[in-house]
DNA sequence: CGGTCATACTACGCTTGTCGTAGTATTAAT
DNA sequence: ATTAATACTACGACAAGCGTAGTATGACCG
């Protein structure tokens, strides 16, 4: 199981590359998350909406409220373009921090 | 340049990495993860400085003063036992964390 | 038809790590 | 004599994440 101190700085990576090829809400996110971790990270629900609220708050996502299979009421979350350039960087950061780190662990 | 938000929570990390084989202080700490990381990352000296106490509370490392060359005062710091145990797991959770990550950026 | 489980959130206050700013003091170089 | 580099310490602010709690709906099961 990963710790939240380490992922910490990634959840915004990982929550946009979800929503990158459709918009999602909440709960499938967290359970997204779960499944393709391999359980080995699981998001507490308070990180993930915070997370939301943040990034709709800097345009990187927008919501919208629509229903379910069975009549039920959700929001769901779509990536905007800043978001996905966003994202971009976030990988590239991603790739540059890994270098970084790795420099530190070899010797 | 990379930000503290990615490497947050690798920092007691690449600390205890530079004190594996001797000790060290502050200041070197500082002046070696800049030539290490190639310019990409300067650790904030607040940082650092708080990052060993956190570390010497928790018996990580433990300190001591020293005179350097030219008569310099200075507090050293060298990791202990259960500081060595930590990194290690450090490393593997670093392993871990990496390969998380990159299930949610191949796709 | 009543209870439990899974779903889908929201609110609130706390903790921790990092940051910004500021200040102190010593030695080295010019 | 002054400035730059060294070697720190103090203090308050802030943002992410956490723990706890609570609300509410629909699905499933006996």
């Amino acid at each position: 199981m990963i710790s939240s101190d380490v992922i910490r700085g990634y959840n915004d990576l990982i929550i946009l590359s979800l929503l990158l090829d459709q918009p999602s809400y909440g709960y499938d996110i967290s359970r997204q998350i779960r499944t393709i971790s391999e359980e080995r990270y699981v998001i507490k629900e308070t990180t993930l909406y915070s997370a939301f609220n943040r990034l709709e708050k800097q345009d990187h996502i927008e919501s919208f409220s629509a229903v379910g299979k069975h009549g039920r009421k959700r929001t769901y979350y779509r990536i905007t373009e800043k978001g996905r350039a966003y994202y971009r960087e976030k990988c590239d950061e991603w790739m540059l921090t890994k270098k970084v780190i790795e420099h530190f662990i070899k010797e």
